[in-house]
RNA sequence: GCCCCCGUUGUGUAGUGGCCUAGCACGCCGCCCUCUCAAGGCGGUAGCGCCGGUUCGAAUCCGGUCGGGGGUACCA
């Protein structure tokens, strides 16, 4: 199929405000901004918080940082507006009121006053004597007297859509044509008794005002699309949007451990959680955009830039794809690397920040020490959070400088301790204080005067200094900590 | 039950009838490098769900089957 739309494109994201942002949320945004912007279209961000009971600001509030932390821009939407808001459903009720009425006004929907009982009851009939299950199309044709007994019984209609009675096939972006018998989409409802609509109304009616060219959605809307291509038609006929029905795709699902559905309730489904884990934005967006797609046969790592001039939907993967926190952090550390050591820089102050290792502006000396470091870290970090554990060390003030008790009590028993004090003596004469003089002089005093193996003269150095087994290279560590920094650490080691 | 979707190593994918004794990446294992950990280099592990058919030739096409998932709501 060709990936060359004639008209303007235009797709949306149109997340409900419920609970924490799930990562699924992320692929189906990203790849709807990816083609948005392959195809030089626009995005629109549409907030769908018609489900007042469920909806909180927290959330609506978490969707906003989560989309900004990624920089997935948008071109309409919250905080930008645009020629077809507004962008928050429940300011738009009064629409979907309108629509409603039109569309029963039309004879396309018509008012259905079966109860849920009665619903249930003759549904259950049809499943027993093996006839299809769904809306039986009881109120498809009432007459005015039954509409006045039921009336007068009390009974509030719902508004419900006629299907049309035949065979709706259409051309899935990622999956192909697929076809779907009268029989298998019954009548449904768009509107409650209550007046509230539904779900199965307000995002077509949206989709067509917002006039929305692709839909690119989860796998799990693929069975619910026939009757809101039916439902399009009806609205074209109405007036309602430009007329056009947009294309569908349906992207797989992105699974958990097995082959569970990635649930609200997993931590590794909490999208915003992957920043706060020290997560690159442009590192989880590659991985997400793996998971369905692939820019080249040999090659993984990307920009985002790469990804809008290669994607094409024709190209997404239809099979479900397991999500592999190894993996994702693989391609996260490779984009770690490929940041300047500037760019890494300001993306690790955050983190030093929430770890209480710098203020909000860090001071000089401490802003000169991260400037030297982090070129000695940049290929030892995974994530931007590792950057406490490895740069702690030099920032802490020495009185509450500690070191890990299971590495400390490892590598500066007995042994270690005296490793420790004939490193003191050794660099205390010292008299330039860099790293190869340091280099020079830790070897000569412990792989030559002790007579030890490297890894076992450096090890207690190294906890010592830097308070872990797991460090930036000691000599460069040692250097940037100081002479009268380095020597007291070398001291106290040797009371621990 | 019925409808729809999906099925390549542990994981993500490449593969659209011969370039496939199936490529790449992550993982895992081993080796090299080495002051730790990484990074880097080298090597290894493991896959076309199954059965038929079409064809000179099938991971690729067709049929069936099995397995997984979704739907079957006055949820989304």
């Amino acid at each position: 199929m060709t990936d060359a739309p004639a008209s303007p494109v235009r797709v949306r994201m149109a997340p409900s405000p419920t609970g924490s942002p799930h990562v699924g949320l992320v692929r189906t945004a990203l790849y709807n901004w990816a083609f948005a912007r392959h195809h030089g279209g626009t995005f629109v961000f549409r907030i769908e918080d018609t489900d007042v009971a469920r909806n909180t600001q927290e959330s609506y509030d978490n969707l906003l940082d989560l989309f900004h932390w990624l920089g997935l821009t948008w071109d309409e939407g919250p905080e930008v507006g645009g020629d077809h808001g507004p962008y928050l459903q429940s300011e738009r009720f009064g629409i979907y009121a309108d629509v409603a009425a039109r569309l029963h006004e039309s004879g396309r929907a018509y008012h259905c006053y079966c109860s849920a009982e009665e619903l249930d009851e003759r549904n259950q009939k049809a499943r027993s004597e093996g006839r299809a299950p769904g809306y039986d199309g009881h109120c498809r044709a009432l007459t005015a007297e039954q509409v006045a007994a039921y009336e007068a019984e009390g009974r509030r209609p719902a508004l419900r859509f006629r299907m049309p009675g035949r065979a709706i096939t259409f051309t899935d972006l990622v999956r192909g044509d697929i076809t779907f018998q009268p029989e298998h989409v019954p009548d449904y409802v768009l509107v409650r008794a209550s007046g509230d609509p539904l779900y199965t109304l307000v995002n077509p009616v949206d989709d067509a005002l917002m006039e929305i060219t692709h839909v690119l959605r989860g796998e799990d809307l693929l069975s619910s699309t026939p009757r809101q291509i039916a439902l399009y038609d009806a609205l074209a006929e109405i007036g309602v949007g430009n007329g056009r029905t947009p294309l569908f795709g349906h992207l797989p699902y992105v699974m958990g451990q097995g082959n569970k559905k990635l649930s609200k309730r997993d931590p590794e489904a909490n999208a915003l959680g992957y920043r706060d884990a020290g997560f690159l934005p442009e590192g989880l967006l590659n991985y997400m955009a793996l998971l369905g797609w692939a820019i080249a046969e040999d090659r993984d790592v990307f920009t985002l830039e790469e990804m809008v001039q290669a994607f094409e939907i024709g190209r997404v993967n239809p099979n479900p794809a397991r999500f592999d926190l190894k993996k994702c952090e693989a391609i996260n550390a490779a984009h770690m690397r490929l940041l300047s050591a500037d760019e890494l820089y300001q993306r690790v102050l955050p983190y030093l920040r929430r770890a209480g290792l710098v203020g909000d502006e860090p001071t000089p000396e401490q802003q000169a020490l991260l400037r030297s470091a982090i070129p000695l870290v940049q290929e030892r970090m995974g994530k931007l959070t590792e950057a406490v554990d490895m740069l702690g060390f030099l920032l802490v003030d020495e009185a509450s400088f500690e070191r890990d008790p299971a590495d400390a009590a490892k590598l500066l028993d007995e042994n270690g301790r005296g490793v420790a004090k004939a490193a003191h003596d050794a660099l205390a004469e010292l008299g330039t204080w860099d790293t190869a003089a340091i280099d020079e002089a830790l070897r000569e005093a412990l792989v030559e005067g002790l007579g030890l193996k490297p890894r076992n003269a450096f090890g207690p150095v190294r906890v010592a200094i830097t308070g872990r087994r797991v460090s930036p290279p000691l000599f460069e560590s040692l250097e940037l900590l100081g002479r009268e920094r380095s020597l007291a650490r070398l001291a106290s080691a040797q009371q621990s």
